[in-house]
DNA sequence: GCTTGACCTGGAGTGCACTCCACCTTCCAG
DNA sequence: CTGGAAGGTGGAGTGCACTCCAGGTCAAGC
């Protein structure tokens, strides 16, 4: 138990594919992965607390070339909070709104429910013999 | 004005590409499709309802080839009433699981925002004169 | 020492949902 | 009657986000 986390730890961890996460890292959403003299990747604590906020945006849909500019963000250092801060403000105020889209497009899908709903219960009786 | 829609008023009215429209019917997401006698399609009201339930599914994420199910389903005819309803229930909670995923990611983001905040709020004061 | 499982790299391949293109026909306002 | 907009077809191309693969290296228990 060191002070630093194997790739499947990480990936089992995320529930993301070894693959995935090289691939995150290769797109630049990772701040530099040390190395083991071998070669193996260690995974630190900050890795893993940046891997955890891009699963998030990524799992809300935010796009790899945005998290990418982020991660860009987040390796140039502390004087780039306040972009950070816009960035997460913007993608917040995207995902209301793609939520408030999905409560209004699952109340329509509601509303067909209703009337195939409706279409059952109307032709349902006097059938019941018919259909079986 | 007559009793059908053309290719372009329908694109319109959904904010979809012709394209896209064209795509639909090859994918079998729609009944088939009446043409004038020149080739040039008409949609019907029937179409244009089933189009604005297709494009509903769409943009809640239902993949095309489980729309394609459905749209197969409603060409069946009537009988089918019972497994469409199935179909768009299960869309239904798959939709509810996604709307309370991402307002658990959205506070996690949100944490994220304060964190950042407090931040810049701690020593924004005495930087005030050295950023600008 | 050897096997087994985890890990490495570079690069190719996949699946999805469009999107674009070339080239031809039809419609309709002036 | 004509020019431009709208529409048609088949097929190729695109962008995104992975995902897979071959052909190796490395670590650890027996």
């Amino acid at each position: 138990m060191a002070d630093y986390y194997t790739p499947g730890e990480v990936a089992r961890r995320f529930g993301l594919s070894l693959d995935t996460l090289r691939y995150y890292e290769r797109e630049g959403l990772l701040t530099q992965v040390e190395r083991a003299p071998s070669g193996h990747r260690r995974y630190r604590a900050g890795d893993v607390e940046l891997l955890d906020l891009v699963r998030c945006l990524r799992e809300t849909d935010m796009p790899i070339a945005r998290l990418r500019e982020f991660a860009e963000l987040v390796r140039e250092g502390d004087h780039t909070v306040p972009q950070r801060l816009q960035v997460l403000e913007e993608h917040d105020a995207r995902l209301t709104e793609r939520i408030a889209e999905l409560r209004r497009r699952q109340e329509a899908i509601r509303h067909k429910i209703d009337y195939y709903r409706g279409v059952l219960a109307e032709r349902g009786p006097e059938e019941k013999e018919e259909v079986r």
